[in-house]
DNA sequence: ATTTGACTTTGAGCGCGCTCAAAGTCCTAG
DNA sequence: CTAGGACTTTGAGCGCGCTCAAAGTCAAAT
């Protein structure tokens, strides 16, 4: 029925974090083989995986990275820096800011794009309606 | 040469209307295999493409859906909604009504996610520069 | 004891939107 | 006459981000 935590490893198992995270499990393992996890994501019984806060806190991050279209290798890249420990936070920040001036050209484009399908749109509602 | 509207001369070339549009001639062509366009383009000795103006306009929509990320089936979709002829002005209103409200929703997730990318980039420009 | 079901791994497959390769045609310049 | 270059077609290939299939393990429930 329910997989809960077992007494072994606080954590969410995959499909709870699945859901906790608004991902797929296969996801959760793509990220993982892909590169993009700190840390190798603690087992139960020595397989099953179990992710905690930590985990948890990170993938979120992860999901915001993609949600406004940083690539993968990119997000790996970021990943390597974190995982590197203390000392280069500002290429971290570097990237980060990178990112966020990709992110802000698109919105741009994309408003400009929507603004001309907005006035096809007014055209429409004339024609249709009037 | 002044008087026949399928003149020879009258249009672009595929590599100029590419470079006017910002696309590649790859993509042109791409575009009216996939049965994007209203009508078949204009040749001219009969084998190279010639792009109107009208041929420009309806890429130019073409490019401002695709940036907004419309799926190419659901431009073919529009461009068959048109192609049709008149009557059918509310689907084709419809469609692009669905699309920005997508836009929208899609938008609205791309600026809270950035907000959250920006919250560490505060942290990590207190942490390198203080 | 057996079945169920959630998990595991590896590698393959898929949908999308281009992007390119190959082989051929045609026009123009030298 | 020849060479170059821009074009043509068809079909294949690619990069991305998942997504899934297959075969196996394990623990709990029946």
């Amino acid at each position: 029925m329910s997989t809960v935590t077992t007494d072994e490893g606080t954590g969410l198992s995959i499909s709870a974090a699945a859901e906790a995270l608004g991902v797929t499990a296969h996801t959760l393992r793509y990220y993982e083989r892909a590169g993009l996890m700190l840390t190798p994501v603690d087992r139960a019984h020595s397989s099953h995986r179990r992710y905690r806060e930590a985990d948890l806190r990170w993938v979120t991050l992860l999901t915001k990275l993609r949600a406004t279209g940083m690539p993968i290798r990119d997000i790996r890249a970021y990943a390597e820096l974190v995982r590197f420990g203390e000392g280069n936070e500002a290429g971290r920040l570097a990237l980060l800011e990178a990112h966020r001036e990709a992110v802000l050209t698109q919105l741009a484009e994309v408003r400009r794009s929507l603004e001309a399908i907005d006035t096809k749109i007014a055209v429409y509602r004339e024609k249709t309606h009037a």
